[in-house]
DNA sequence: TGAATAGTGTCTCTTAGACAGTATCAC
DNA sequence: GTGATACTGTCTAAGAGACACTATTCA
């Protein structure tokens, strides 16, 4: 952690920046965020979502994947990261510093259970309706809510629904996805059908995988990142 | 501007924090940006986007209002603002300070030509195409990438385009604004009935404009903010 | 009357959504 | 066989895109 103290001269405003991170994964076929039970500092037993703040000489994007790294032993080839927005208001952090927090939106398959190798085993993975429960420190509701709102309007406009996935995957698999994510039920066969006739989404390995019933195909994510048409909600 | 010398102990990297604002409006049914002339620290004589560093106190909100304001004469209710996304890499910045941008786009009709009574005698509107052979200052031309992808994308799923139009309108007049983002032809046809069908899109005032041909409906802007079905592009 | 502009209508093809049946496995 | 799971096919209604015509005004 930071523990230095620096004195300086500045022309500017002094601000603290941090990088705070909505990670969803699926758990159970169900929609899980990566929650901190916080130990330091201001709201302290509070739950928070996992980031810090970022180093003078580090870009926004690494100080995201070092929290993840740091908080939950998430790799960079573990989740696919894309930046959602900054926070900035005054007093959205107790501490007498301004704070701005750039939040990032980090979606992985099967992350790891949360192990004391970091200095998590105060992280949890808590399915998100759970999460909304339990008065996140500073605006994290706030955060996790356009994350959340992030991720299921990219589902119906991009191929991101993939990065829930392993690196292959069945179409039931994809499905269960856009049904853990929208919290809604989705037609087995309409989805089938649009998946494998939008370009690019999916590629046919040839492979199949066997399972109680018949096997399924299984896929590998294709190259396109726009889904057209696009599969959407109501 | 801010001049003032302070001296600070904090026990976290330090950094300023700035507001850009990528500025749209249609002149002549062109895609416009408002691009300034730096006249002051680094990048001097450079085309910049109009921005500058949020005061302590301040929202970034509230910063990229201010700046609006001050670098160009606009005020709140002229645009309509959103958060774009942060930049914030080492370096983006050449001087010793560490600067994270926040991003924002703001989207107006007819907005003034910049006058001299804001410092922005040096402002001037700039189609999107000619902006970009200007060698922006900083990553601004990475900045105005990102603005004009964001607002072609939401003219496609949602309602944002009135804003690019006065408070009452006509459909001709909210197509232009189509044509002029997208930089395509649009189907005048197709588009009516798409406009009109579409819940929420627009309102028939009962009001009819006179211009060279056949009068014009007249119509406002309507409660939905997104677009259902979608229009899209190619 | 002709040019300019705005609005309405029609046709065809594709897609969306609802729904029923078939295929392949474990037991 | 039965149950479970994955896949394929069909129907109807709605929307997309292409295109032609009518309406209203000004010069």
């Amino acid at each position: 952690m930071y523990a230095v103290i620096v004195t300086y001269s500045s022309q500017f405003p002094i601000f603290a920046v941090a990088a705070d991170i909505v990670v969803l994964t699926l758990r159970d076929a169900k929609l899980c965020v990566l929650l901190i039970r916080r130990s330091s500092s201001v709201f302290t037993g509070r739950w928070a979502l996992p980031g810090g703040f970022v180093r003078i000489n580090e870009s926004l994007e690494d100080a995201a994947y070092r929290e993840l790294r740091e908080e939950a032993g998430i790799g960079p080839d573990d989740v696919r990261l894309e930046q959602l927005r900054s926070y900035g208001d005054p007093g959205r952090d107790p501490r007498p510093e301004r704070v701005v927090s750039v939040a990032w939106l980090a979606l992985g398959a099967d992350l790891p259970e949360p192990t004391a190798d970091t200095d998590a085993d105060r992280a949890e993975w808590v399915p998100v309706d759970e999460a909304f429960e339990r008065e996140l420190a500073f605006d994290h509701a706030q955060i996790l809510h356009d994350g959340l709102e992030r991720a299921r309007s990219k589902l119906e406009y991009t191929t991101i629904a993939t990065a829930f996935c392993d690196p292959t995957f069945t179409l039931p698999q994809l499905r269960r996805v856009y049904e853990a994510v929208w919290n809604t039920s989705v037609d087995a066969r309409n989805f089938q059908r649009k998946v494998v006739s939008a370009d690019g989404f999916v590629e046919d390995t040839g492979e199949v995988i066997h399972g109680r019933g018949r096997p399924a195909k299984i896929y590998r994510a294709g190259a396109a990142n726009s889904l057209y048409p696009p599969i959407m909600r109501r």
